[in-house]
DNA sequence: GTCTATAAGAGGATAGAC
DNA sequence: GTCTATCCTCTTATAGAC
């Protein structure tokens, strides 16, 4: 509290005019995140490409983007108060989860639009999850690590799951060579590293 | 510190003794973990089958049985710390990290064993990584969700990827059906549900 | 609604006798 | 090595004038 007083240049006083409690304004904090979502993250990342299966490794370069600004430090503000909160503050777990979900409703979406580039038998919402899964194991070990590889090789073997996926969509011809083939995007963004 | 005298019904003095500081009582924590990850962990998921990939598939039921019993609470508590003291404890993040090492080459090397039932093509140690946030993003997002699922979706997605990796590594033969099949490891982890 | 000053308490750590 | 008592700082939150 004292550090946000004193950066954000505000008296005691008028902060606790409008947020009672620490634990209200964090509320107010996860509330502005779920807002910002699209018009920060989301629509950035679709005004890349128009790619559906692209842009879900637009959005993880974009994660990884901003882990290299921060030199794998700081890491993903809604997991770190899922992991540090979630038990003892009910309504903090409650809005963690409405932002993972915003998060994996927008990846779904995508993954819908990739229609038959995916496989029928595969559930949208579960693979979207194994999206958000990725980003935040990878930042984890990338923390623990202080160094990007971690999250390079999450993003690496997700994209080896997608290849199979699409190759399986596309009825996994008998003559497809078994390296399954690397997008353009997966290569530019290995290119990086 | 105040909870741990009183549970440990120990005097402060005597704590301080060994541990000087709070930092040192956690770096003891995490040098115990990593030693008692094989006693306590790996060894006996060795002992529930010889199966180097359903070893895999034991372990996360492992940990899973264990978000039950905590009621999706506490999670990983090497997950916790990376998230939480990564950035300003050194000695933490570096512990931390070698937790994580330890576990993910536990898993590679059951992945190495399992030889040619994978391609030869995939990394092993990444593809470890990639079991390990499974587990991680798993239960996040269940801590974030109050419940189970969200884990068990992760670990389908996981099976998904295997299924796919291990019908790569048979040849991916022109007749194979285009649901993989799922092991009878998998098909009674997911009973549980 | 905002200001300054300060209350109230938790938390980590220490002193010094035994 | 262990005991009791206590210091001291950091932190959240409030009081009351303006």
């Amino acid at each position: 509290m004292a550090t946000i007083l004193r950066e954000a240049d505000v008296n005691s006083g008028s902060l606790y005019h409008f947020f009672p409690t620490k634990e209200s304004l964090l509320i107010g904090v996860l509330e502005r995140y779920q807002r910002l979502l699209r018009p920060i993250v989301m629509d950035p990342v679709e005004k890349v490409t128009d790619d559906p299966i692209g842009r879900v490794f637009v959005l993880l370069d974009w994660y990884r983007s901003g882990m290299l600004r921060a030199q794998c430090k700081l890491g993903c503000p809604i997991g770190n108060l899922a992991l540090e909160l979630a038990d003892n503050h009910p309504d903090v777990r409650r809005l963690a989860d409405a932002n993972f979900i915003g998060w994996t409703e927008a990846v779904k979406q995508w993954l819908i639009d990739a229609g038959d580039r995916l496989p029928s038998h595969i559930n949208r919402g579960e693979l979207a999850q194994m999206v958000l899964n990725t980003m935040e194991g990878g930042i984890m070990q990338s923390r623990a690590r202080g160094e990007v590889a971690p999250f390079d090789a999450a993003v690496r073997q997700l994209r080896h799951y997608f290849d199979y996926l699409e190759r399986d969509a596309k009825g996994a011809p008998p003559d497809a060579t078994r390296q399954p083939k690397r997008s353009n995007r997966s290569r530019r963004s290995r290119r990086r590293t």
